[in-house]
DNA sequence: GAGTTTGAAACT
DNA sequence: CAGTTTCAAACTC
């Protein structure tokens, strides 16, 4: 990265996760206020970026360190891949016709925001999220970066799909599920893509892929010919748009399901698999050690693992290596699976998003989504979500005897001083003052500044002190606000 | 490993 | 939406 990039990227970094810092820097106004907008997930009235791809290509390093320039996916996300799901050949999150404007930037209709989210995701506990950049260009979609080992080319007019005289056909593409969920180009999923669709380029990375040794549920051994399973599989997901999986000449399982099983991706790797690739390399470690984790063997014994009782299932993994019984979270009970989701997701439309928000890097950070209720454990053992995702409980939890919050050494002695730790005591972290609502609050003034900056004509530097200022000022709100709730706590 | 506790999810 | 039940994980012994 250049030094200009490197300071969008730190000031993005800094405002998507909520810290408010920013960093020194030195564009001028127009360009921070769409940094701003871009680094945070919704500011009111002010438009998402939709198509300005030399901001995103630097967003990849926002929390992976190092990260490898790779193309990324959604995946795990059952409701953006159920419910639009009509057609093995559909766009699972870009539009399902759109066309390949040649050489044009695109990212798949992901909205700043969800970029973000996906990209600070990627370390988080939880949230496999992942997000595609590069170009359409009319050989295909290519990563951004086309010096890169790992880029993806997948030739729109290699397929071999019986419609593909049709203009429409050939439009959808098959790379909606082309996953690098290492980092290392080393892991992809073709969701779409019939077996002999996939591409040869795409063919030479998975070869570097750690074969799969054992064979359970997702994980093939079957040994066929490419052709013979090729053609079996193809007559399958014709037939039934369920999910398969195919073994391909490379030796590499793919999961072949239609959209609303792109996360099947967990279960295209065996543990086995899983664990070669952990002694890989070190640098990756933090993400396969989250897959590892995700992949936690359930025991449900009366939910069918259909219900998000079920980890697996609420992870959106299919079962495997668990021990739990009469399962029906695998494939071969896709129908009574796909009720169930949609199931869930009627009584809840985020009941599949992570619960767990956006980390920093290293010192872990992040809020729970809905905050958690406990009431007898003081938040301080696993049963509480929020301690067992290492992070604090905030203002959006409901908890009683709340003791998850920061706390000094002292604070420390003085809770094993208390004669009864099961006391109320109401206080939380000061930190939990700075909502959602405050991080949008502060980006919003930072926005008018940066705005009004610009249309008076002033400086870069001018511009710059006035957002500055203004974020002081912001600062100093939130410190006063946090005073003032503390006596008012300590009065009580 | 069996039994208990806990809190999220599901249900009413 | 609040109260209750069900469920599976966390915990204890």
């Amino acid at each position: 990265m250049n030094e200009l990039e490197d300071q969008e990227y730190s000031y993005k970094r800094d405002l998507s996760e909520g810290s408010l810092v920013p960093s020194h820097h030195t564009h001028d106004s127009p360009r921070m206020a769409n940094l701003i907008s871009h680094g945070m997930h919704s500011v009111p009235g002010y438009s998402r970026m939709e198509d300005d791809y030399t901001t995103y290509r630097i967003l990849p390093q926002l929390t992976c360190d190092p990260v490898p320039p790779v193309a990324h996916f959604s995946l795990a996300s059952y409701p953006e891949y159920l419910l639009a799901q009509s057609s093995h050949y559909q766009h699972v999150l870009g539009q399902p016709y759109s066309s390949w404007p040649s050489q044009e930037a695109f990212h798949y209709g992901m909205s700043s925001g969800e970029i973000c989210r996906a990209v600070t995701s990627i370390s988080s506990d939880g949230a496999d999220v992942y997000s595609l950049e590069g170009y359409s260009t009319d050989q295909g979609f290519r990563h951004h970066d086309r010096n890169q080992p790992h880029a993806l080319h997948v030739p729109p007019h290699d397929q071999k799909h019986p419609a593909e005289t049709s203009n429409i056909c050939q439009m959808l593409q098959p790379v909606q599920i082309v996953c690098d969920v290492t980092g290392g180009g080393q892991v992809v999923v073709l969701n779409h893509c019939s077996p002999d669709q996939i591409p040869h380029s795409l063919m030479m990375d998975l070869n570097t892929v750690s074969q799969p040794k054992t064979s359970e549920q997702s994980c093939s051994t079957e040994d066929h010919s490419p052709t013979e399973k090729d053609a079996r599989h193809s007559e399958k997901i014709t037939s039934t748009g369920l999910p398969q999986t195919h073994k391909t000449s490379a030796g590499v399982t793919f999961n072949l399901a239609p959209g609303p099983y792109a996360s099947q991706l967990h279960q295209t790797l065996c543990p086995t698999q899983i664990v070669e690739l952990e002694e890989e390399g070190q640098s990756k470690g933090r993400r396969r050690v989250k897959w590892e984790k995700s992949k936690r063997p359930c025991n449900c014994t009366k939910s069918q693992c259909l219900k998000l009782y079920c980890e697996c299932f609420a992870n959106g993994d299919v079962c495997n290596n668990c021990k739990c019984l009469n399962c029906y979270n695998n494939t071969e009970h896709n129908l009574e699976r796909s009720q169930a989701i949609k199931a869930c997701l009627d009584r809840n439309p985020g009941a599949f998003r992570p619960k767990i928000g956006s980390k920093k890097q290293g010192n872990v950070k992040g809020c729970h989504t809905k905050g958690c209720n406990c009431k007898r454990s003081g938040c301080l053992k696993n049963y509480c979500e929020c301690y067992e995702a290492k992070i604090m409980c905030t203002s959006t939890c409901k908890c009683v005897g709340c003791r998850n919050y920061e706390e000094s050494p002292s604070k420390k002695s003085s809770e094993r001083d208390r004669p009864d730790s099961s006391i109320y005591y109401p206080t939380r972290s000061p930190l939990a003052c700075i909502t959602p609502d405050v991080v949008e609050a502060t980006c919003g003034c930072l926005l008018a500044q940066a705005e009004e900056a610009e249309k008076e004509g002033y400086t870069a530097a001018h511009a710059e002190r006035m957002i500055l200022e203004e974020f002081g000022q912001c600062l100093t709100q939130i410190v006063r606000s946090i005073f003032k709730s503390n006596s008012v706590q300590f009065n009580e």
